[in-house]
DNA sequence: CTAGACTTCAAACGCCCGTTTGAAGCGCCG
DNA sequence: CGGCGCTTCAAACGGGCGTTTGAAGTCTAG
């Protein structure tokens, strides 16, 4: 095998996960992605069946461990208690600030992920309400039990603004350049707990 | 001519701002948007030279008003003497309302704007900050002067914050679907007061 | 060792892309 | 009317696209 430790298919999502975040989904070939994967062409439509589904799949294996990793810290903050909303949202952000800082690759997801919420594309809106709208579901459901004044709708909204908020910011285009006496890590951890603050004041507006 | 009311450009720039909105900007082709403005294909390079080009003058013909009207929404803010956080954000955001919601093709340019900001193309985004930057810096500005205890930092990360919840709202992709017994301008107004409210509290943020 | 399933490969398929070309059409001024 | 910019047109250019094909290579079980 060309590379000992990753198979054909976890070298061409990788490759296809850079490349889509950096030039869109339209913008990147499958010529680009196998030529950076170090791969034969006709490997994707092999292993994955058509462009799209690669796309899909791009989408699946991050997605499927952060909404785990999201369910569990949610969990875990109910159970202690003492739940805050602080908490809460921490929950919600730390994960995807975990993704974005210790795999390789994250922070390219994350451009990725920005890309899939400007697409309107109905086909890949469908797949990922389907297999992951449940995740802020619950996560409102969990906000307001603990915020039970706040209406439905306003709460929606809100969890819709920061959702944005979030999504952008992670996948930093922003003003905000990381200082030069800084790491890359503190950078986000500093970026994380900014955003929990900005959030737990904007949904506790009056 | 074969629509008495509007210029061979104007058509090309129209239908290629819906076209972008709907597909991005290398998912949307030429053939594509010269078939739906009902000119000829070469057209778009006489006119506009190149299919860049072309871009950027879909960002110009919106964004050259959606600043003057911001900048002079800020300036009355300003000079009515007793500004608040309220009336600035609102300068901001209302500017925007009006263009997704008056002009005939509008909410398309929130799509197209979103699109720009997940792209992280170093020409695309040269071409925005060089030419609208100074909009964002104004309203820093002015934030800061009414705000003077906020450090600059914080600031600066709630402002990205900011800007990202409000293109992301705006280009209209949120859980948040319009209520049956309201109009679609009812509905826009709601959020726009929903989100100045959630910036405001946002901004005010400990 | 060999049969058979799985994977990789080079090559080709038909199609659509952005751009260019040179001729044809058009409207205005002398 | 005739000439001259400006605009539109159909056609073609070379090249890249996603996908398919059938042969060659690789691995494992009997």
């Amino acid at each position: 095998m060309n590379h000992p430790h990753f198979s054909t298919k976890e070298r061409i999502l990788s490759a296809a996960e850079e490349l889509f975040a950096r030039h869109g989904f339209a913008g990147a070939s499958l010529r680009q992605v196998t030529s950076a994967a170090n791969v034969n062409l006709a490997a994707v439509n092999y292993h994955f069946g058509s462009k799209d589904n690669l796309i899909n799949e791009v989408f699946r294996r991050r997605l499927d461990e952060l909404t785990e990793r999201r369910l569990q810290a949610l969990q875990e903050a109910r159970q202690s208690g003492s739940a805050t909303l602080e908490n809460l949202l921490e929950a919600f952000v730390t994960p995807a600030l975990n993704l974005a800082t210790d795999r390789f690759g994250g922070s390219a997801f994350m451009r990725v992920l920005a890309r899939a919420y400007a697409e309107h594309d109905q086909t890949l809106r469908k797949f990922l309400s389907d297999n992951y709208g449940h995740v802020l579901k619950a996560f409102a459901k969990a906000i307001h039990e603990l915020m039970p004044e706040l209406q439905k709708e306003p709460l929606y909204w809100r969890l819709d603004f920061i959702s944005g908020a979030l999504t952008y910011a992670m996948s930093d285009f922003g003003a905000i350049k990381r200082p030069p006496g800084r790491t890359d890590e503190e950078h986000r951890r500093n970026a994380a707990a900014e955003f929990v603050r900005f959030a737990c004041a904007g949904l506790r507006a009056p």
